[in-house]
RNA sequence: UGGGAUGUCGUCUAAUGGCAGGACACGAGAUUUUGGAUCUCGUUAUGGUGGUUCGAAUCCACCCGUCCCAGCCA
């Protein structure tokens, strides 16, 4: 139970409103809907479900400069897509317009508001600071007729826009800034996109908010944080008037890591092309999100298990990427696509022929059917399942060693095929054992690995987009850096392959479909660039990996780096992307504290200033360069500043330091010259 | 430094004077024709200092931290 229904419950026990729960979702039509506003909806909704109640759809459309019916239309859809249904009681703000003219004149016969000369400029002049009151305009005092008739006069257009606007009289010396004479009416000559050039001047949002709540008998106006602070505000309008009083409860937004949350930035990034548009299956909004393959029944899973409380909080991204797998883990048919192919020649697989297996959709749930997927000579495996040199822990293809073709046989690497003058890896030369068809050995005996495969006859070519995260910091927004948040945009966020093989079964997949592409993660048919017979898809979340987390350092993180690498690589080693690269957050530490270790003879303890309000605590194994380590008293160094924080032995070591060499011959890297703590390092 | 709000595992969130619980994440194991899924087990928290009380996350006092507010935006 959450303290919204806790206070509902309260309310319907004292008898506080006469009908039952009435509540509405108010977004305003200039932008698209996000994952946050999903928050309010699945709120807002679910509240007036649960207690048998209604939900209103209300557009608060009081400013015609920035909305649009685009957006009206985008907003509608997106709350239809979630699964919620406000019947006939779609409302606009707009609608009110007159009843709100008329409830301006009423707190102007009553005395309650003024016309006022006052210019912006020295409106903001006279409205005080946070720790002084602000003082009063000087046509506070106008006559209630001339109230009117300047208002009335405001109205019918004899003043130019901003010359002149209506304010609530309540208290330029509140300590509550939203008391201090706020405007509620502004002077503006802007088509309305609903009423057209009808009105020359529109009402503030505070005044329309809390009547069109009033006008529609809402009982609960659930609303966010910031709004905190003029409840007093809509309560002073509500009680001037005499009109029926909604209860006001407010609750902390939604924030979630790895992305933006405002309208600005998202607007900004649309506006900079720095995605595709608001519904880039990278971006937090619901047409991105569905665009990615995410389902509704995920997003309101998401939005049950986050809870709802007052505290600002900012979820972990993991938790939506955990209720979409789970939603799709049961909901996805499975698919073999190899996303960078790596051709496999069964050198004992008679040649011009094939045959078909048969493979179920689902492992765990026979019952959704299965599918033949056709297998001859030459198949292709994805690149990363074969290694010459495997690391222990590798379960897949080696020379020599033999593995599992998922549903198919187990084959046995023969030869690597290399080009000859730059050495790379052009294909496998394989043995296949014919008793293991369908995948199981008659002898019993284990192989470790099962890769995914197609064959190379029958797959077909297609366009597959790999998303991840749109940034490479958990915060791009906080402004602590002062750096722009664009810098953090995730350049790995978005690979698009081109050269991927899928099994023929995916050829006629359309809009909107999803699967899972087994051992790689889920997919969905691009509803957007996808054509009849050559479908594009997006990856909507990988599965989970662990391997990744062994290969590489036990950093989930790193997890999301884990772009295969179509490019050509050169010579020998591993290649890692620029992508890749760029993730790694270099910055400059001054070393402020050294200690030893006690109970290890590798290990230096650093306390290090990375240009945050605290000393990081670095676990370092460069002992054997220092003799003295107070050598490195203020020595300025490069610390790796965004790998998981480690917890060893010895304590959490929150980064790490760069250095080269072994034993004593061992340097760390350190910097000369001017770059201050936190500076990056490019 | 005015006003409003808020501090509980790494992250969300319960507990309204009576065993600090759940989810995600993390770790270990079992199982597995996806290094997926599933199952079992485990580590980790009440911002601080006083006080009231048999007993405090909860009540009181003081302190500290964080967020919001000075649009003719919403």
């Amino acid at each position: 139970m959450d303290f919204i229904r806790t206070i509902i419950n309260e309310d319907l026990k004292s008898g506080r409103f006469d009908a039952g729960v009435h509540t509405r979702f108010p977004p305003e039509p200039n932008g698209y809907l996000h994952i946050g506003h999903a928050k309010s909806i699945c709120l807002n909704f679910n509240i007036a479900a649960d207690y048998n109640g209604l939900c209103n759809l209300r557009m608060d459309d009081t400013n015609p400069v920035k909305e649009e019916a685009e957006y009206v239309e985008s907003i509608m859809q997106d709350v239809r897509w979630l699964g919620f249904d406000w019947d006939d009681r779609m409302y606009y703000a707009s609608d009110y317009f007159d009843r709100l003219y008329e409830y301006a004149v009423e707190l102007i016969r009553r005395g309650r508001a003024y016309v006022c000369d006052q210019s912006a400029e020295e409106m903001r002049q006279s409205r005080g600071t946070l720790t002084e009151p602000g003082r009063e305009s000087p046509w506070r005092g106008r006559s209630i007729e001339e109230n009117l008739d300047l208002f009335a006069r405001m109205r019918a257009g004899e003043f130019a826009d901003g010359e002149k606007t209506l304010r609530a009289r309540i208290d330029m010396a509140s300590p509550n800034l939203n008391l201090r004479d706020p405007v509620i009416y502004r002077i503006l000559r802007a088509p309305h996109h609903r009423t057209g050039e009808k009105w020359c001047i529109y009402p503030m949002y505070d005044f329309t908010h809390c009547l069109s709540d009033s006008i529609e008998r809402i009982t609960h106006s659930i609303c966010t944080l910031e709004f905190e602070d003029h409840r007093p505000l809509y309560d002073w309008f509500l009680e001037a008037l005499e009109v029926y009083h909604p209860r006001q409860i407010e609750f902390a937004r939604l924030n979630l890591t790895y992305t933006v949350m405002s309208k600005r930035m998202l607007l900004q990034l649309v506006r900079q092309r720095l995605v595709s548009g608001w519904d880039d299956p990278r971006m937090p909004t619901i047409s991105g999100m569905r665009r990615r393959g995410y389902t509704p029944e995920s997003i309101r899973n998401f939005c049950e298990r986050i809870g709802v409380a007052k505290n600002d909080s900012t979820v972990d991204m993991g938790l939506l990427e955990f209720c979409v797998r789970e939603d799709l883990n049961r909901k996805a048919t499975r698919r073999m696509a190899v996303l960078d192919p790596l051709k496999v020649i069964i050198e004992n697989y008679p040649e011009g022929t094939a045959e078909e297996f048969e493979i179920p959709d689902h492992p765990d749930h026979p019952a959704m059917g299965s599918r033949k997927v056709p297998f001859s000579r030459t198949v292709y495996i994805e690149r990363d399942d074969f290694m010459e040199n495997p690391p222990a822990k590798f379960f897949r293809l080696a020379p020599g060693r033999e593995v599992r073709l998922r549903g198919a046989y187990f084959v046995t690497c023969t030869r690597v095929v290399k080009d000859e003058k730059t050495g790379e890896i052009t294909g496998l030369v394989c043995t296949y054992d014919p008793a293991t068809r369908g995948g199981d050995a008659q002898d019993g005996r284990k192989v470790k690995g099962t890769l995914h495969w197609v064959s190379a006859e029958h797959s077909f070519e297609a366009s597959v987009r790999l998303y991840d995260r749109l940034f490479t910091v958990p915060d791009p927004a906080g402004s602590d850096s002062g750096r722009d948040f664009t810098e953090f945009l995730n350049p790995g966020s978005l690979v698009a392959l081109e050269a991927c093989r899928l099994e023929p079964s995916l050829k006629n997949a359309g809009p909107g479909e999803i699967f899972q592409f087994e051992r790689q993660g889920y997919f969905c048919v691009d509803a957007k660039d996808s054509t009849e017979g050559s479908p594009v898809f997006n990856r909507t979340a990988t599965l989970r990996d662990s391997w990744a987390k062994i290969g590489k350092g036990g950093s989930t993180e790193k997890a999301h780096a884990a772009a295969p690498k179509q490019a050509p690589k050169k010579d020998s080693g591993p290649r890692i992307t620029l992508d890749d690269f760029t993730r790694v957050d270099l910055r400059v530490g001054l070393v402020r504290e050294v200690s030893l270790v006690e109970g290890s003879s590798k290990l230096l303890k650093l306390m290090v200033d990375v240009g945050e309000d605290r000393l990081r605590q670095i676990f370092a194994g460069v002992r054997s360069a220092y003799q003295e380590p107070d050598d490195l008293l203020g020595k300025k160094v490069v610390v790796v500043a965004n790998l998981k924080e480690r917890d060893m032995r010895f304590g959490r070591s929150e980064g790490m330091i760069l250095a080269a060499g072994e034993g004593s011959r061992m340097g760390v890297v350190t910097l000369d010259g001017d770059p201050e703590p936190g500076d990056r390092i490019s």
